[in-house]
DNA sequence: TTGTTTAATGTAAACCTTTTCATTTTTCAT
DNA sequence: ATGAAAAATGAAAAGGTTTACATTAAACAA
């Protein structure tokens, strides 16, 4: 790999003028310039980004943390995020850490030592300490689906308590009364926090909190299916139930369908995140709202602005603020009774 | 942030050593290590990347280049790849070049850059000549969903002559006479496979081709209920629909349902890759099987061994060769005629 | 012990840029 | 034409690590 001084031999120049053509931020003159391009060209230069890194103390790139590289939910994030990022000219990396509480500290460690100018976060396990003990440091960091009081501006997340609620208040004024709860790993914030609302929900409208209409399960599909199966088994009166995502309410509308029941005559079900495949399922999922795709482009337009003073090309669908009021989305996997 | 000098300072020993304990190569003595990591601990220590490649000329890192971060086929595929990665302890890169030419070379460039000791591509622009090219620096590249004669044994793909053909051929084995084909961009060399294994059955079983009966549009679902409802609105005698991807093909089963007509009553569909909606749906679509993730770990392994004389290990479900040969899944969206 | 081999550690150059500061060249007003 | 100011360029240090080579300390045989 040719050097960026066989550039400035082959050119005529020096090292410093190379670079500066390269950086294209100070004066050189046109003739130069056109030498120092033909040479790179000839040699086919190629910059060293380790290098320029070390030199420059900065690394012109985003890096980003998500739980998981496939699913319904990361996926739009993660674009959002770098069309924004890409857009303006700085580079994207991400790694994935599993929701495991070792492999986020050591994927964090990674994007940092790889001197990413600022972070996007997607953690579920880290403590708010931990979060904020990065803070410290030089690089931007914005958390998503969290919301760490004193990292106010740098969280992006809906209000989950206010999103379970919504839902399971629809299903409440719509006659329903023994709705059941899938609840997520109850060790993610976010699968508490949607628990809560349901309670809250159910504490508004006076009715009684009966704990065998509770089943908690990993966020998965295969889990909802597992765990709407017990409480099928269980519970002979149920006419709703609310899941803590939604691959574990289209578990739960196939554990449904085997046991002879229908959705949404029998029962209705409700799923939180309104990722892509609600509407494309039968029957079509009723779900919450939860934008990731635009929190992808809003942290980056922050990141964009506060670290590069960069004014982001992209804007999001609808305004993005640190907590967002969730929307409802009623589609045809409910139905009000009598 | 702190340096290695910091730390040797601290620890009162040479750079090297630090070094040496960092990288656990060479021997150290156990005192000596443990007052380097005392040291390490004490400061906070985290190795600067950028300086490690220059000094090194290896990252320890391997890249990935992508079409998109989002959709059911590049999710299993950067997580199979991300797994067998990041269990070698090796780190994971990736970036994202929407089928666009010009993006795919930047990216690359921005991974060659980075110096990744390896790379993945998926690549949907970029010539032969183009992808030869790089083989020539050090870099280990391994192509996903392409055959290169040249490269052979660093590819990965599937014959997709001989999924679309399999797909005809069941269709045609099961009466059906009229079977429309909704063509990917034929500026994709995947979708002009396609089509060609669609022609060969055709003119395997001798029947004619119908120029009418086939529609181009982009690899999405908006584009094949586009398309489907071209196709529709002007034939009346088709009883099967074969779609370039599956994402098109959902695309053509709305179309379908808002034509009044049913799938698979009066119209078959198969879709093509295989991603996870496929069973989700109503009807379940059939389906040739692109194993994405299958790729992604069996690319990782190769890099793996080849590069860093690592065993993998994590193991694909079934062999993966270079060019494989596709199964067909049959699933509710066909029925046999007649 | 003494000398020899091996293990442990240290020194310093190298990796490729950026960037400060100094120097040279150009421009332009007089 | 002259000098001052501005623009263009160059020289060299700095950035944090690895690693070849040199040195010192430990281990061991005689």
């Amino acid at each position: 790999m040719s050097t960026i001084t066989e550039v400035s031999k082959l050119a005529g120049v020096s090292l410093a003028t190379v670079s500066r053509v390269m950086n294209g931020t100070e004066n050189v003159r046109e003739a130069t310039k056109e030498k120092v391009l033909a040479a790179m060209k000839e040699l086919g230069y190629r910059p060293n980004a380790a290098a320029r890194s070390l030199a420059s103390n900065k690394s012109n790139s985003v890096g980003m943390m998500v739980s998981e590289l496939h699913g319904p939910f990361y996926g739009p994030m993660m674009s959002g995020a770098e069309r924004a990022i890409r857009t303006a000219g700085k580079q994207f990396l991400i790694v994935a850490s599993h929701a495991d509480e070792e492999q986020e500290k050591k994927a964090i460690e990674y994007l940092l030592s790889c001197q990413c100018d600022a972070l996007i976060l997607h953690c579920e396990t880290l403590s708010d300490e931990y979060l904020e003990s990065l803070e410290t440091g030089d690089t931007e960091v914005i958390l998503i689906n969290r919301m760490v009081k004193s990292m106010h501006d740098n969280c992006l997340s809906i209000d989950n308590v206010q999103g379970s609620f919504l839902a399971t208040e629809w299903l409440i004024k719509h006659k329903h009364n023994n709705i059941a709860c899938l609840l997520g790993p109850q060790v993610k914030h976010d699968a508490r926090e949607r628990f809560w609302g349901y309670q809250q929900a159910l504490a508004k409208y006076n009715i009684p909190f009966r704990p065998e209409l509770i089943e908690q399960g990993e966020f998965t599909q295969d889990d909802g299916y597992r765990v709407a199966n017990i409480l099928l088994n269980k519970n002979t009166d149920l006419t709703a139930i609310i899941c803590g995502n939604d691959e574990m309410a289209f578990g739960a509308i196939q554990a449904v369908n085997e046991h002879g029941l229908n959705v949404p005559d029998d029962i209705s079900i409700i799923g939180f995140d309104d990722v892509s495949f609600c509407a494309m399922i039968t029957p079509t999922l009723s779900s919450v709202i939860n934008p990731a795709y635009d929190f992808g482009v809003e942290a980056a337009s922050r990141i964009l602005k506060r670290v590069y003073n960069i004014e982001p090309k992209f804007s999001t669908s609808k305004p993005i603020s640190e907590v967002n009021v969730p929307d409802l989305v009623i589609r045809e996997s409910v139905r009000e009774l009598e």
